[in-house]
DNA sequence: GACCACGATTGGATCGATCAAACGAAAGAA
DNA sequence: TTCTTTCGTTTGATCGATCCAATCGTGGTC
């Protein structure tokens, strides 16, 4: 009739409740015959522990939670889908599920944990987007509650375990790429200083140029978006002589290095797709062809790149995503190490026509 | 010390667990002043039931179970990130929520159907990307399990609730607003037949087309992507005479209506914003200006048509998964109508500049 | 042969809620 | 007054698992 439970698995194999739970959760303190016995009844009935009931005596539900952020990033914003997928798929190998829910704002997400802690009885949190003087890691820090963050706790170094992508050693390879193909006025299209992921990816670009011995390049900070890539490139192409139809630096081994800071820049590292789409409008807009006269890479290898065969710096995303279940996970066993977990995942360049 | 349970709040509002209880579920059995004093009590101690210790008793879990696709999807496919923050915080306002799951193909999702009703005690599914001959829905509807559909039950009309979109008046739209510019050599690129929404979008456009007497209207059929959209292209501008520069047609007024099926079309229908992006490209290659000399409409509205300028069929999938969420929420509270709930949508034609 | 140690198994209590039925007190009917 | 009805509230049992302490059986030791 209803479903199986414990004591219909334990008459069936003619043992116990807790030989059938040993069975189960310690299969080590169960002689090799009644283990074989119990786990043919289990499988005959089709038994599968109750999780409701489990959890009324562990105080552990197995659940995750994740605060959805209310979309509408556009271009932009990290793949949530691959994200999701994967946390949801490493969640499962380690029995646990991912439960989602919403909130406005911060203060409202942490509102949001106490309640699922409170009702669901929610195991642990991974959260993304941290951003300096998070409300949320220091509220869940204050309580001691199990959670990891995808993106580093900025200006707060190692308070908590994080998963993060190398911005920097991104902005770096599509620089170092760049160098390689022999252009030398390379600008950094960026977002306003202060957050975190978008000094880290302008650092990264610096020290390339550095490295070359090439200086301080030309720079812009706008708001994210298509128009704010756009604005940027007029800014970066008017700022130097009329040098858009220049070919001579995109060639390999082209433009000299000591003018470096002359003319317009010929190639364009950018934090996100949606700047780099800007500034490829800008540029087919003045006649330069970008990928023949002028190059531009993108931040984050969305979709839009890969359509468009703009070049990106492409994030591990799945990568990040099982590395925040497997912190979490260790947490929750009280595993952790002596520190909090940090995971740094290294980006690489998708190369494309653009 | 520990949580506050039932009991903790009987004792400070000096009553029985009973009556905490029914304050919460049934308000009414409860005289006012009691009512209000134990409501103080909750409050004061910050009580939150245990949904583990009612699921046991209720054998209710409040818990919608979702399958998420593994990703990969590129521009197509629906924007999962809307549809869940809707469907999360719809279910959030009804005091459900949303569990994710993953699957590898239909098959292995039944198996995870009966999994997390056996383990977790989920209440309801709600399944996406519905076909012809759907193994789930039939294994669903076999063990008379609560489940909402994105996406018609193709080939089994109404056997189950489902929400979705009405592709076909997507299409219509665009034909119509396409036939009103003066354009009337409108083709269509699809899919392969045998697909729900994709013979539906081609049902749209061929509607279109014979109400304004142009009777049938060149088409080609290619897997989705921009690849695919590019070949269609080509195929539908070499197909017939080298009209490709002709503008006369596409000026508003233009075109005689006898000639419909003489020379390239002048504008085309996409079942997909990859298939558009594919027929755009093919055009630009062949010095034919979309949005100038040619119209291309794409479908579904993706960030990549918003960020390119590509008209597009957008699709309300916030309302789709609210409503969703209503449905499902209707047969768990045995509200079910006579036969099975069904809504559909209508998009909307967002125009820009191509 | 009696005793002890130890591994395997069992039975009772428990987690925190709801169900179902019993209960007492006040109000209405005989 | 007495019986019945109604309303508000309380009490005991229960959902299905795990915890904990007790028990059983077996073999080794003196």
């Amino acid at each position: 009739m209803g479903r199986p439970t414990l004591n219909s698995v334990a008459e069936a194999a003619a043992v116990s409740r807790q030989t059938v739970s040993n069975v189960i959760n310690s299969p080590e303190v169960v002689s090799p015959e009644t283990r074989e016995r119990v786990q043919a009844a289990i499988e005959r009935l089709g038994y599968r522990p109750n999780t409701a009931a489990r959890q009324m005596r562990t105080t552990r539900s197995q659940i995750i939670g994740l605060c959805i952020p209310p979309s509408g990033n556009g271009v932009s914003g990290v793949v949530l889908d691959q994200f999701l997928h994967s946390l949801t798929a490493t969640a499962e190998r380690y029995d646990h599920r991912i439960m989602l829910f919403t909130a406005a704002d911060d203060e409202a997400e942490t509102r949001a944990y106490a309640d699922l802690i409170a009702s669901v009885g929610i195991d642990g949190f991974v959260l993304t987007n941290t951003h300096h003087d998070d409300l949320r890691t220091r509220w869940l820090l204050e309580r001691e509650l199990p959670f990891v963050t995808f993106g580093r706790p900025w200006g707060a170094e190692d308070t908590h375990p994080w998963v993060d992508v190398d911005g920097a050693a991104g902005t770096r390879l599509a620089t170092d790429h760049l160098l390689r193909q022999g252009h030398r006025r390379i600008a950094f299209v960026g977002w306003p200083e202060g957050s975190g992921s978008g000094d880290d990816r302008r650092a990264g670009w610096a020290a390339g140029l550095a490295a070359a011995g090439l200086g301080e390049g030309p720079q812009a900070a706008v708001y994210d978006g298509v128009e704010g890539g756009r604005s940027a490139a007029v800014r970066l192409l008017d700022a130097s002589g009329p040098a858009g139809r220049d070919r001579s630096a995109s060639l390999p081994g082209g433009g000299p290095a000591e003018s470096s800071h002359t003319g317009a820049p010929t190639a364009f590292v950018c934090a996100s797709d949606s700047l780099a789409l800007g500034v490829t409008a800008e540029l087919r807009d003045r006649g330069i062809r970008p990928g023949a006269d002028a190059a531009v890479i993108g931040f984050d290898d969305t979709p839009t790149a890969s359509v468009l065969g703009l070049s990106s710096v492409a994030q591990p995303i799945a990568d990040v995503a099982a590395e925040c279940v497997r912190q979490l996970r260790a947490i929750l066993r009280g595993e952790a190490p002596a520190g909090p977990a940090t995971t740094l995942f290294t980006p690489h360049l998708v190369l494309r026509s653009t």
